[in-house]
DNA sequence: CGCGACGTTGATTTGCCTCAACGATTGTGG
DNA sequence: CCACAATCGTTGAGGCAAATCAACGTCGCG
C-alpha cells in the first residue's frame, strides 16, 4: 500500500478498501538513483509515473541542440509523456531523476485494466488531466503577459523552497531564459 | 441528433444508438451572432461548448489592460474555461463568437448525469483533456524554441485557411507578438 | 458618406541573448 | 585524503530581435 498515492487519489474520488488494494497492486515501485533516465527519446513511454519521494524533470533536446526543460515533478506529482501514451508512439522526451527517487509506475496495460475494474480511477485521471491542462494554460498566460523578471519572481514566490532544490540552469530553462539572465535577476535584489 | 458531435465522439469511443440519443438530448443548442459573448469575467462557466459551425475565441484582459487571446475554436472543437469548471469559481475569461455560430452546450449538471448514464463519455472527455494538454504543452515548446517569425510561419503552414479567417491582431495576440510585427513578417515574403 | 476599426510602414528604444572570462563547488580517481 | 577536472554560477561587453511610438492608408458598416 502506498499512502502518498492513496491520499492523493482520495482528494478527488472515494475508493473502497478493496479498490485501494487493487490500485496499489497495479503500481510498480521503482527506486532510482540521481541522474537516472526514466524515459529517453526513441523509447515508448511506459505509462504514468507518480513520484513518492525525490524530484524529477522532463526535458527535450531542441533543434538548436540545447536542453529545454518542460516540466518538473515533486512528491505526489504525476509525470509522463502524454503525447507518447496517447498516440502510442516513441517519445521525444527525457525524464530524469534529479535526486534519488522512489517512483510508482502505472503501465498503460495496467491502466486499462484498472479503469475497467475501478471506473472511478478514470474519473480521477480525467480530473488530473484537466488540472494539468489548466496549469499549462496558466503557464502560457504567464509567458505571454509577464517579462522574464516578473515571471521568475512570481514563480519563486509560488514555490519558495523549490528554487533552491534544482540547479539554476534547469529552472532558467523551464522559465524560458538563460542562466546568465537569471543570475543577474538574483543579484539585483536580495 | 447532431452528426458533427457524434462523428467526433465516435472517433474515440463507441456508442450504442440509445447512448447517442441520450448524449444529444443533453446538449443545448445555442445560435449566436458574431461578436456575442458566450462567457464573461465574473460569471460561472456554464459547461463545455462544442462548436457546430462558426468560430470562437477565448481571451483575457491582462494586468496591462490589453486583450490576450488564449484559444480559438473552429467547427468540431470543444471550448470552455476549465479552471472555472474545475474549481467552481467565476471565470476570468471572455469567450466570444467571431462569426455567426451554432454551438452546443453541455452544462456541468448535464455532464455529471451523462457520465453516470454513459461512462464511456467520461473516457471520451478524459481523452479530450489529454489531447488538449498535449496541444498546450506543444504550444509552450514552440514559444520557447522558435522565434516569432518561425512560429508564425509554422502556424500558418499548419492551419492555412485559418490565418485568413480571423483578424490579424487576434492571431498576433494568440501567437504572442504585436500586430505590427506580424504585418512586417507578411510583407517580407509572399 | 463619414467614422471607427484594422492594417501598414518608419524610426527609435529596450529587454534579453551571446560570447567570453573568471570564481566556486562538487565529485572522482590515484 | 588530496589533486585535479568537470560542472555550475557570476559578471562584463556588445549585439540583435521585437516592442513601442507615431503617422498614414484602407476597408466595412451604420
Amino acid at each position: 500500500m502506498y499512502p502518498e498515492l492513496l491520499n492523493h487519489v482520495k482528494r478527488y474520488v472515494q475508493l473502497t478498501a478493496d479498490e485501494e488494494e487493487l490500485l496499489c497492486s497495479k503500481m510498480e515501485l521503482l527506486t532510482v538513483k540521481k541522474k537516472t533516465l526514466i524515459l529517453e527519446p526513441g523509447k515508448m513511454c511506459k505509462g504514468n509515473y507518480f513520484v513518492l519521494s525525490g524530484c524529477v524533470r522532463q526535458y527535450i533536446i531542441t533543434s538548436k541542440l540545447t536542453e529545454q526543460v518542460t516540466q518538473f515533478a515533486l512528491e505526489s506529482w504525476w509525470i509522463a509523456d502524454q503525447e507518447s501514451l496517447l498516440n502510442k508512439q516513441p517519445s521525444n522526451y527525457y525524464i530524469q531523476a534529479l535526486e534519488d527517487c522512489d517512483i510508482l509506475l502505472l503501465t498503460e496495460a495496467n491502466r486499462v485494466i484498472l479503469f475497467e475494474q475501478v471506473p472511478k480511477m478514470e474519473s480521477y485521471f480525467r480530473i488530473m488531466m484537466q488540472k494539468s491542462f489548466v496549469a499549462v494554460q496558466r503557464r502560457v498566460g504567464f509567458m505571454l503577459n509577464m517579462n522574464d523578471e516578473e515571471r521568475y519572481r512570481y514563480f519563486a514566490g509560488l514555490y519558495p523552497g523549490f528554487v533552491q532544490r534544482v540547479p539554476q540552469y534547469m529552472l532558467a530553462s523551464f522559465l524560458g531564459f538563460t542562466p546568465q539572465f537569471m543570475s543577474r535577476i538574483r543579484a539585483k535584489k536580495v
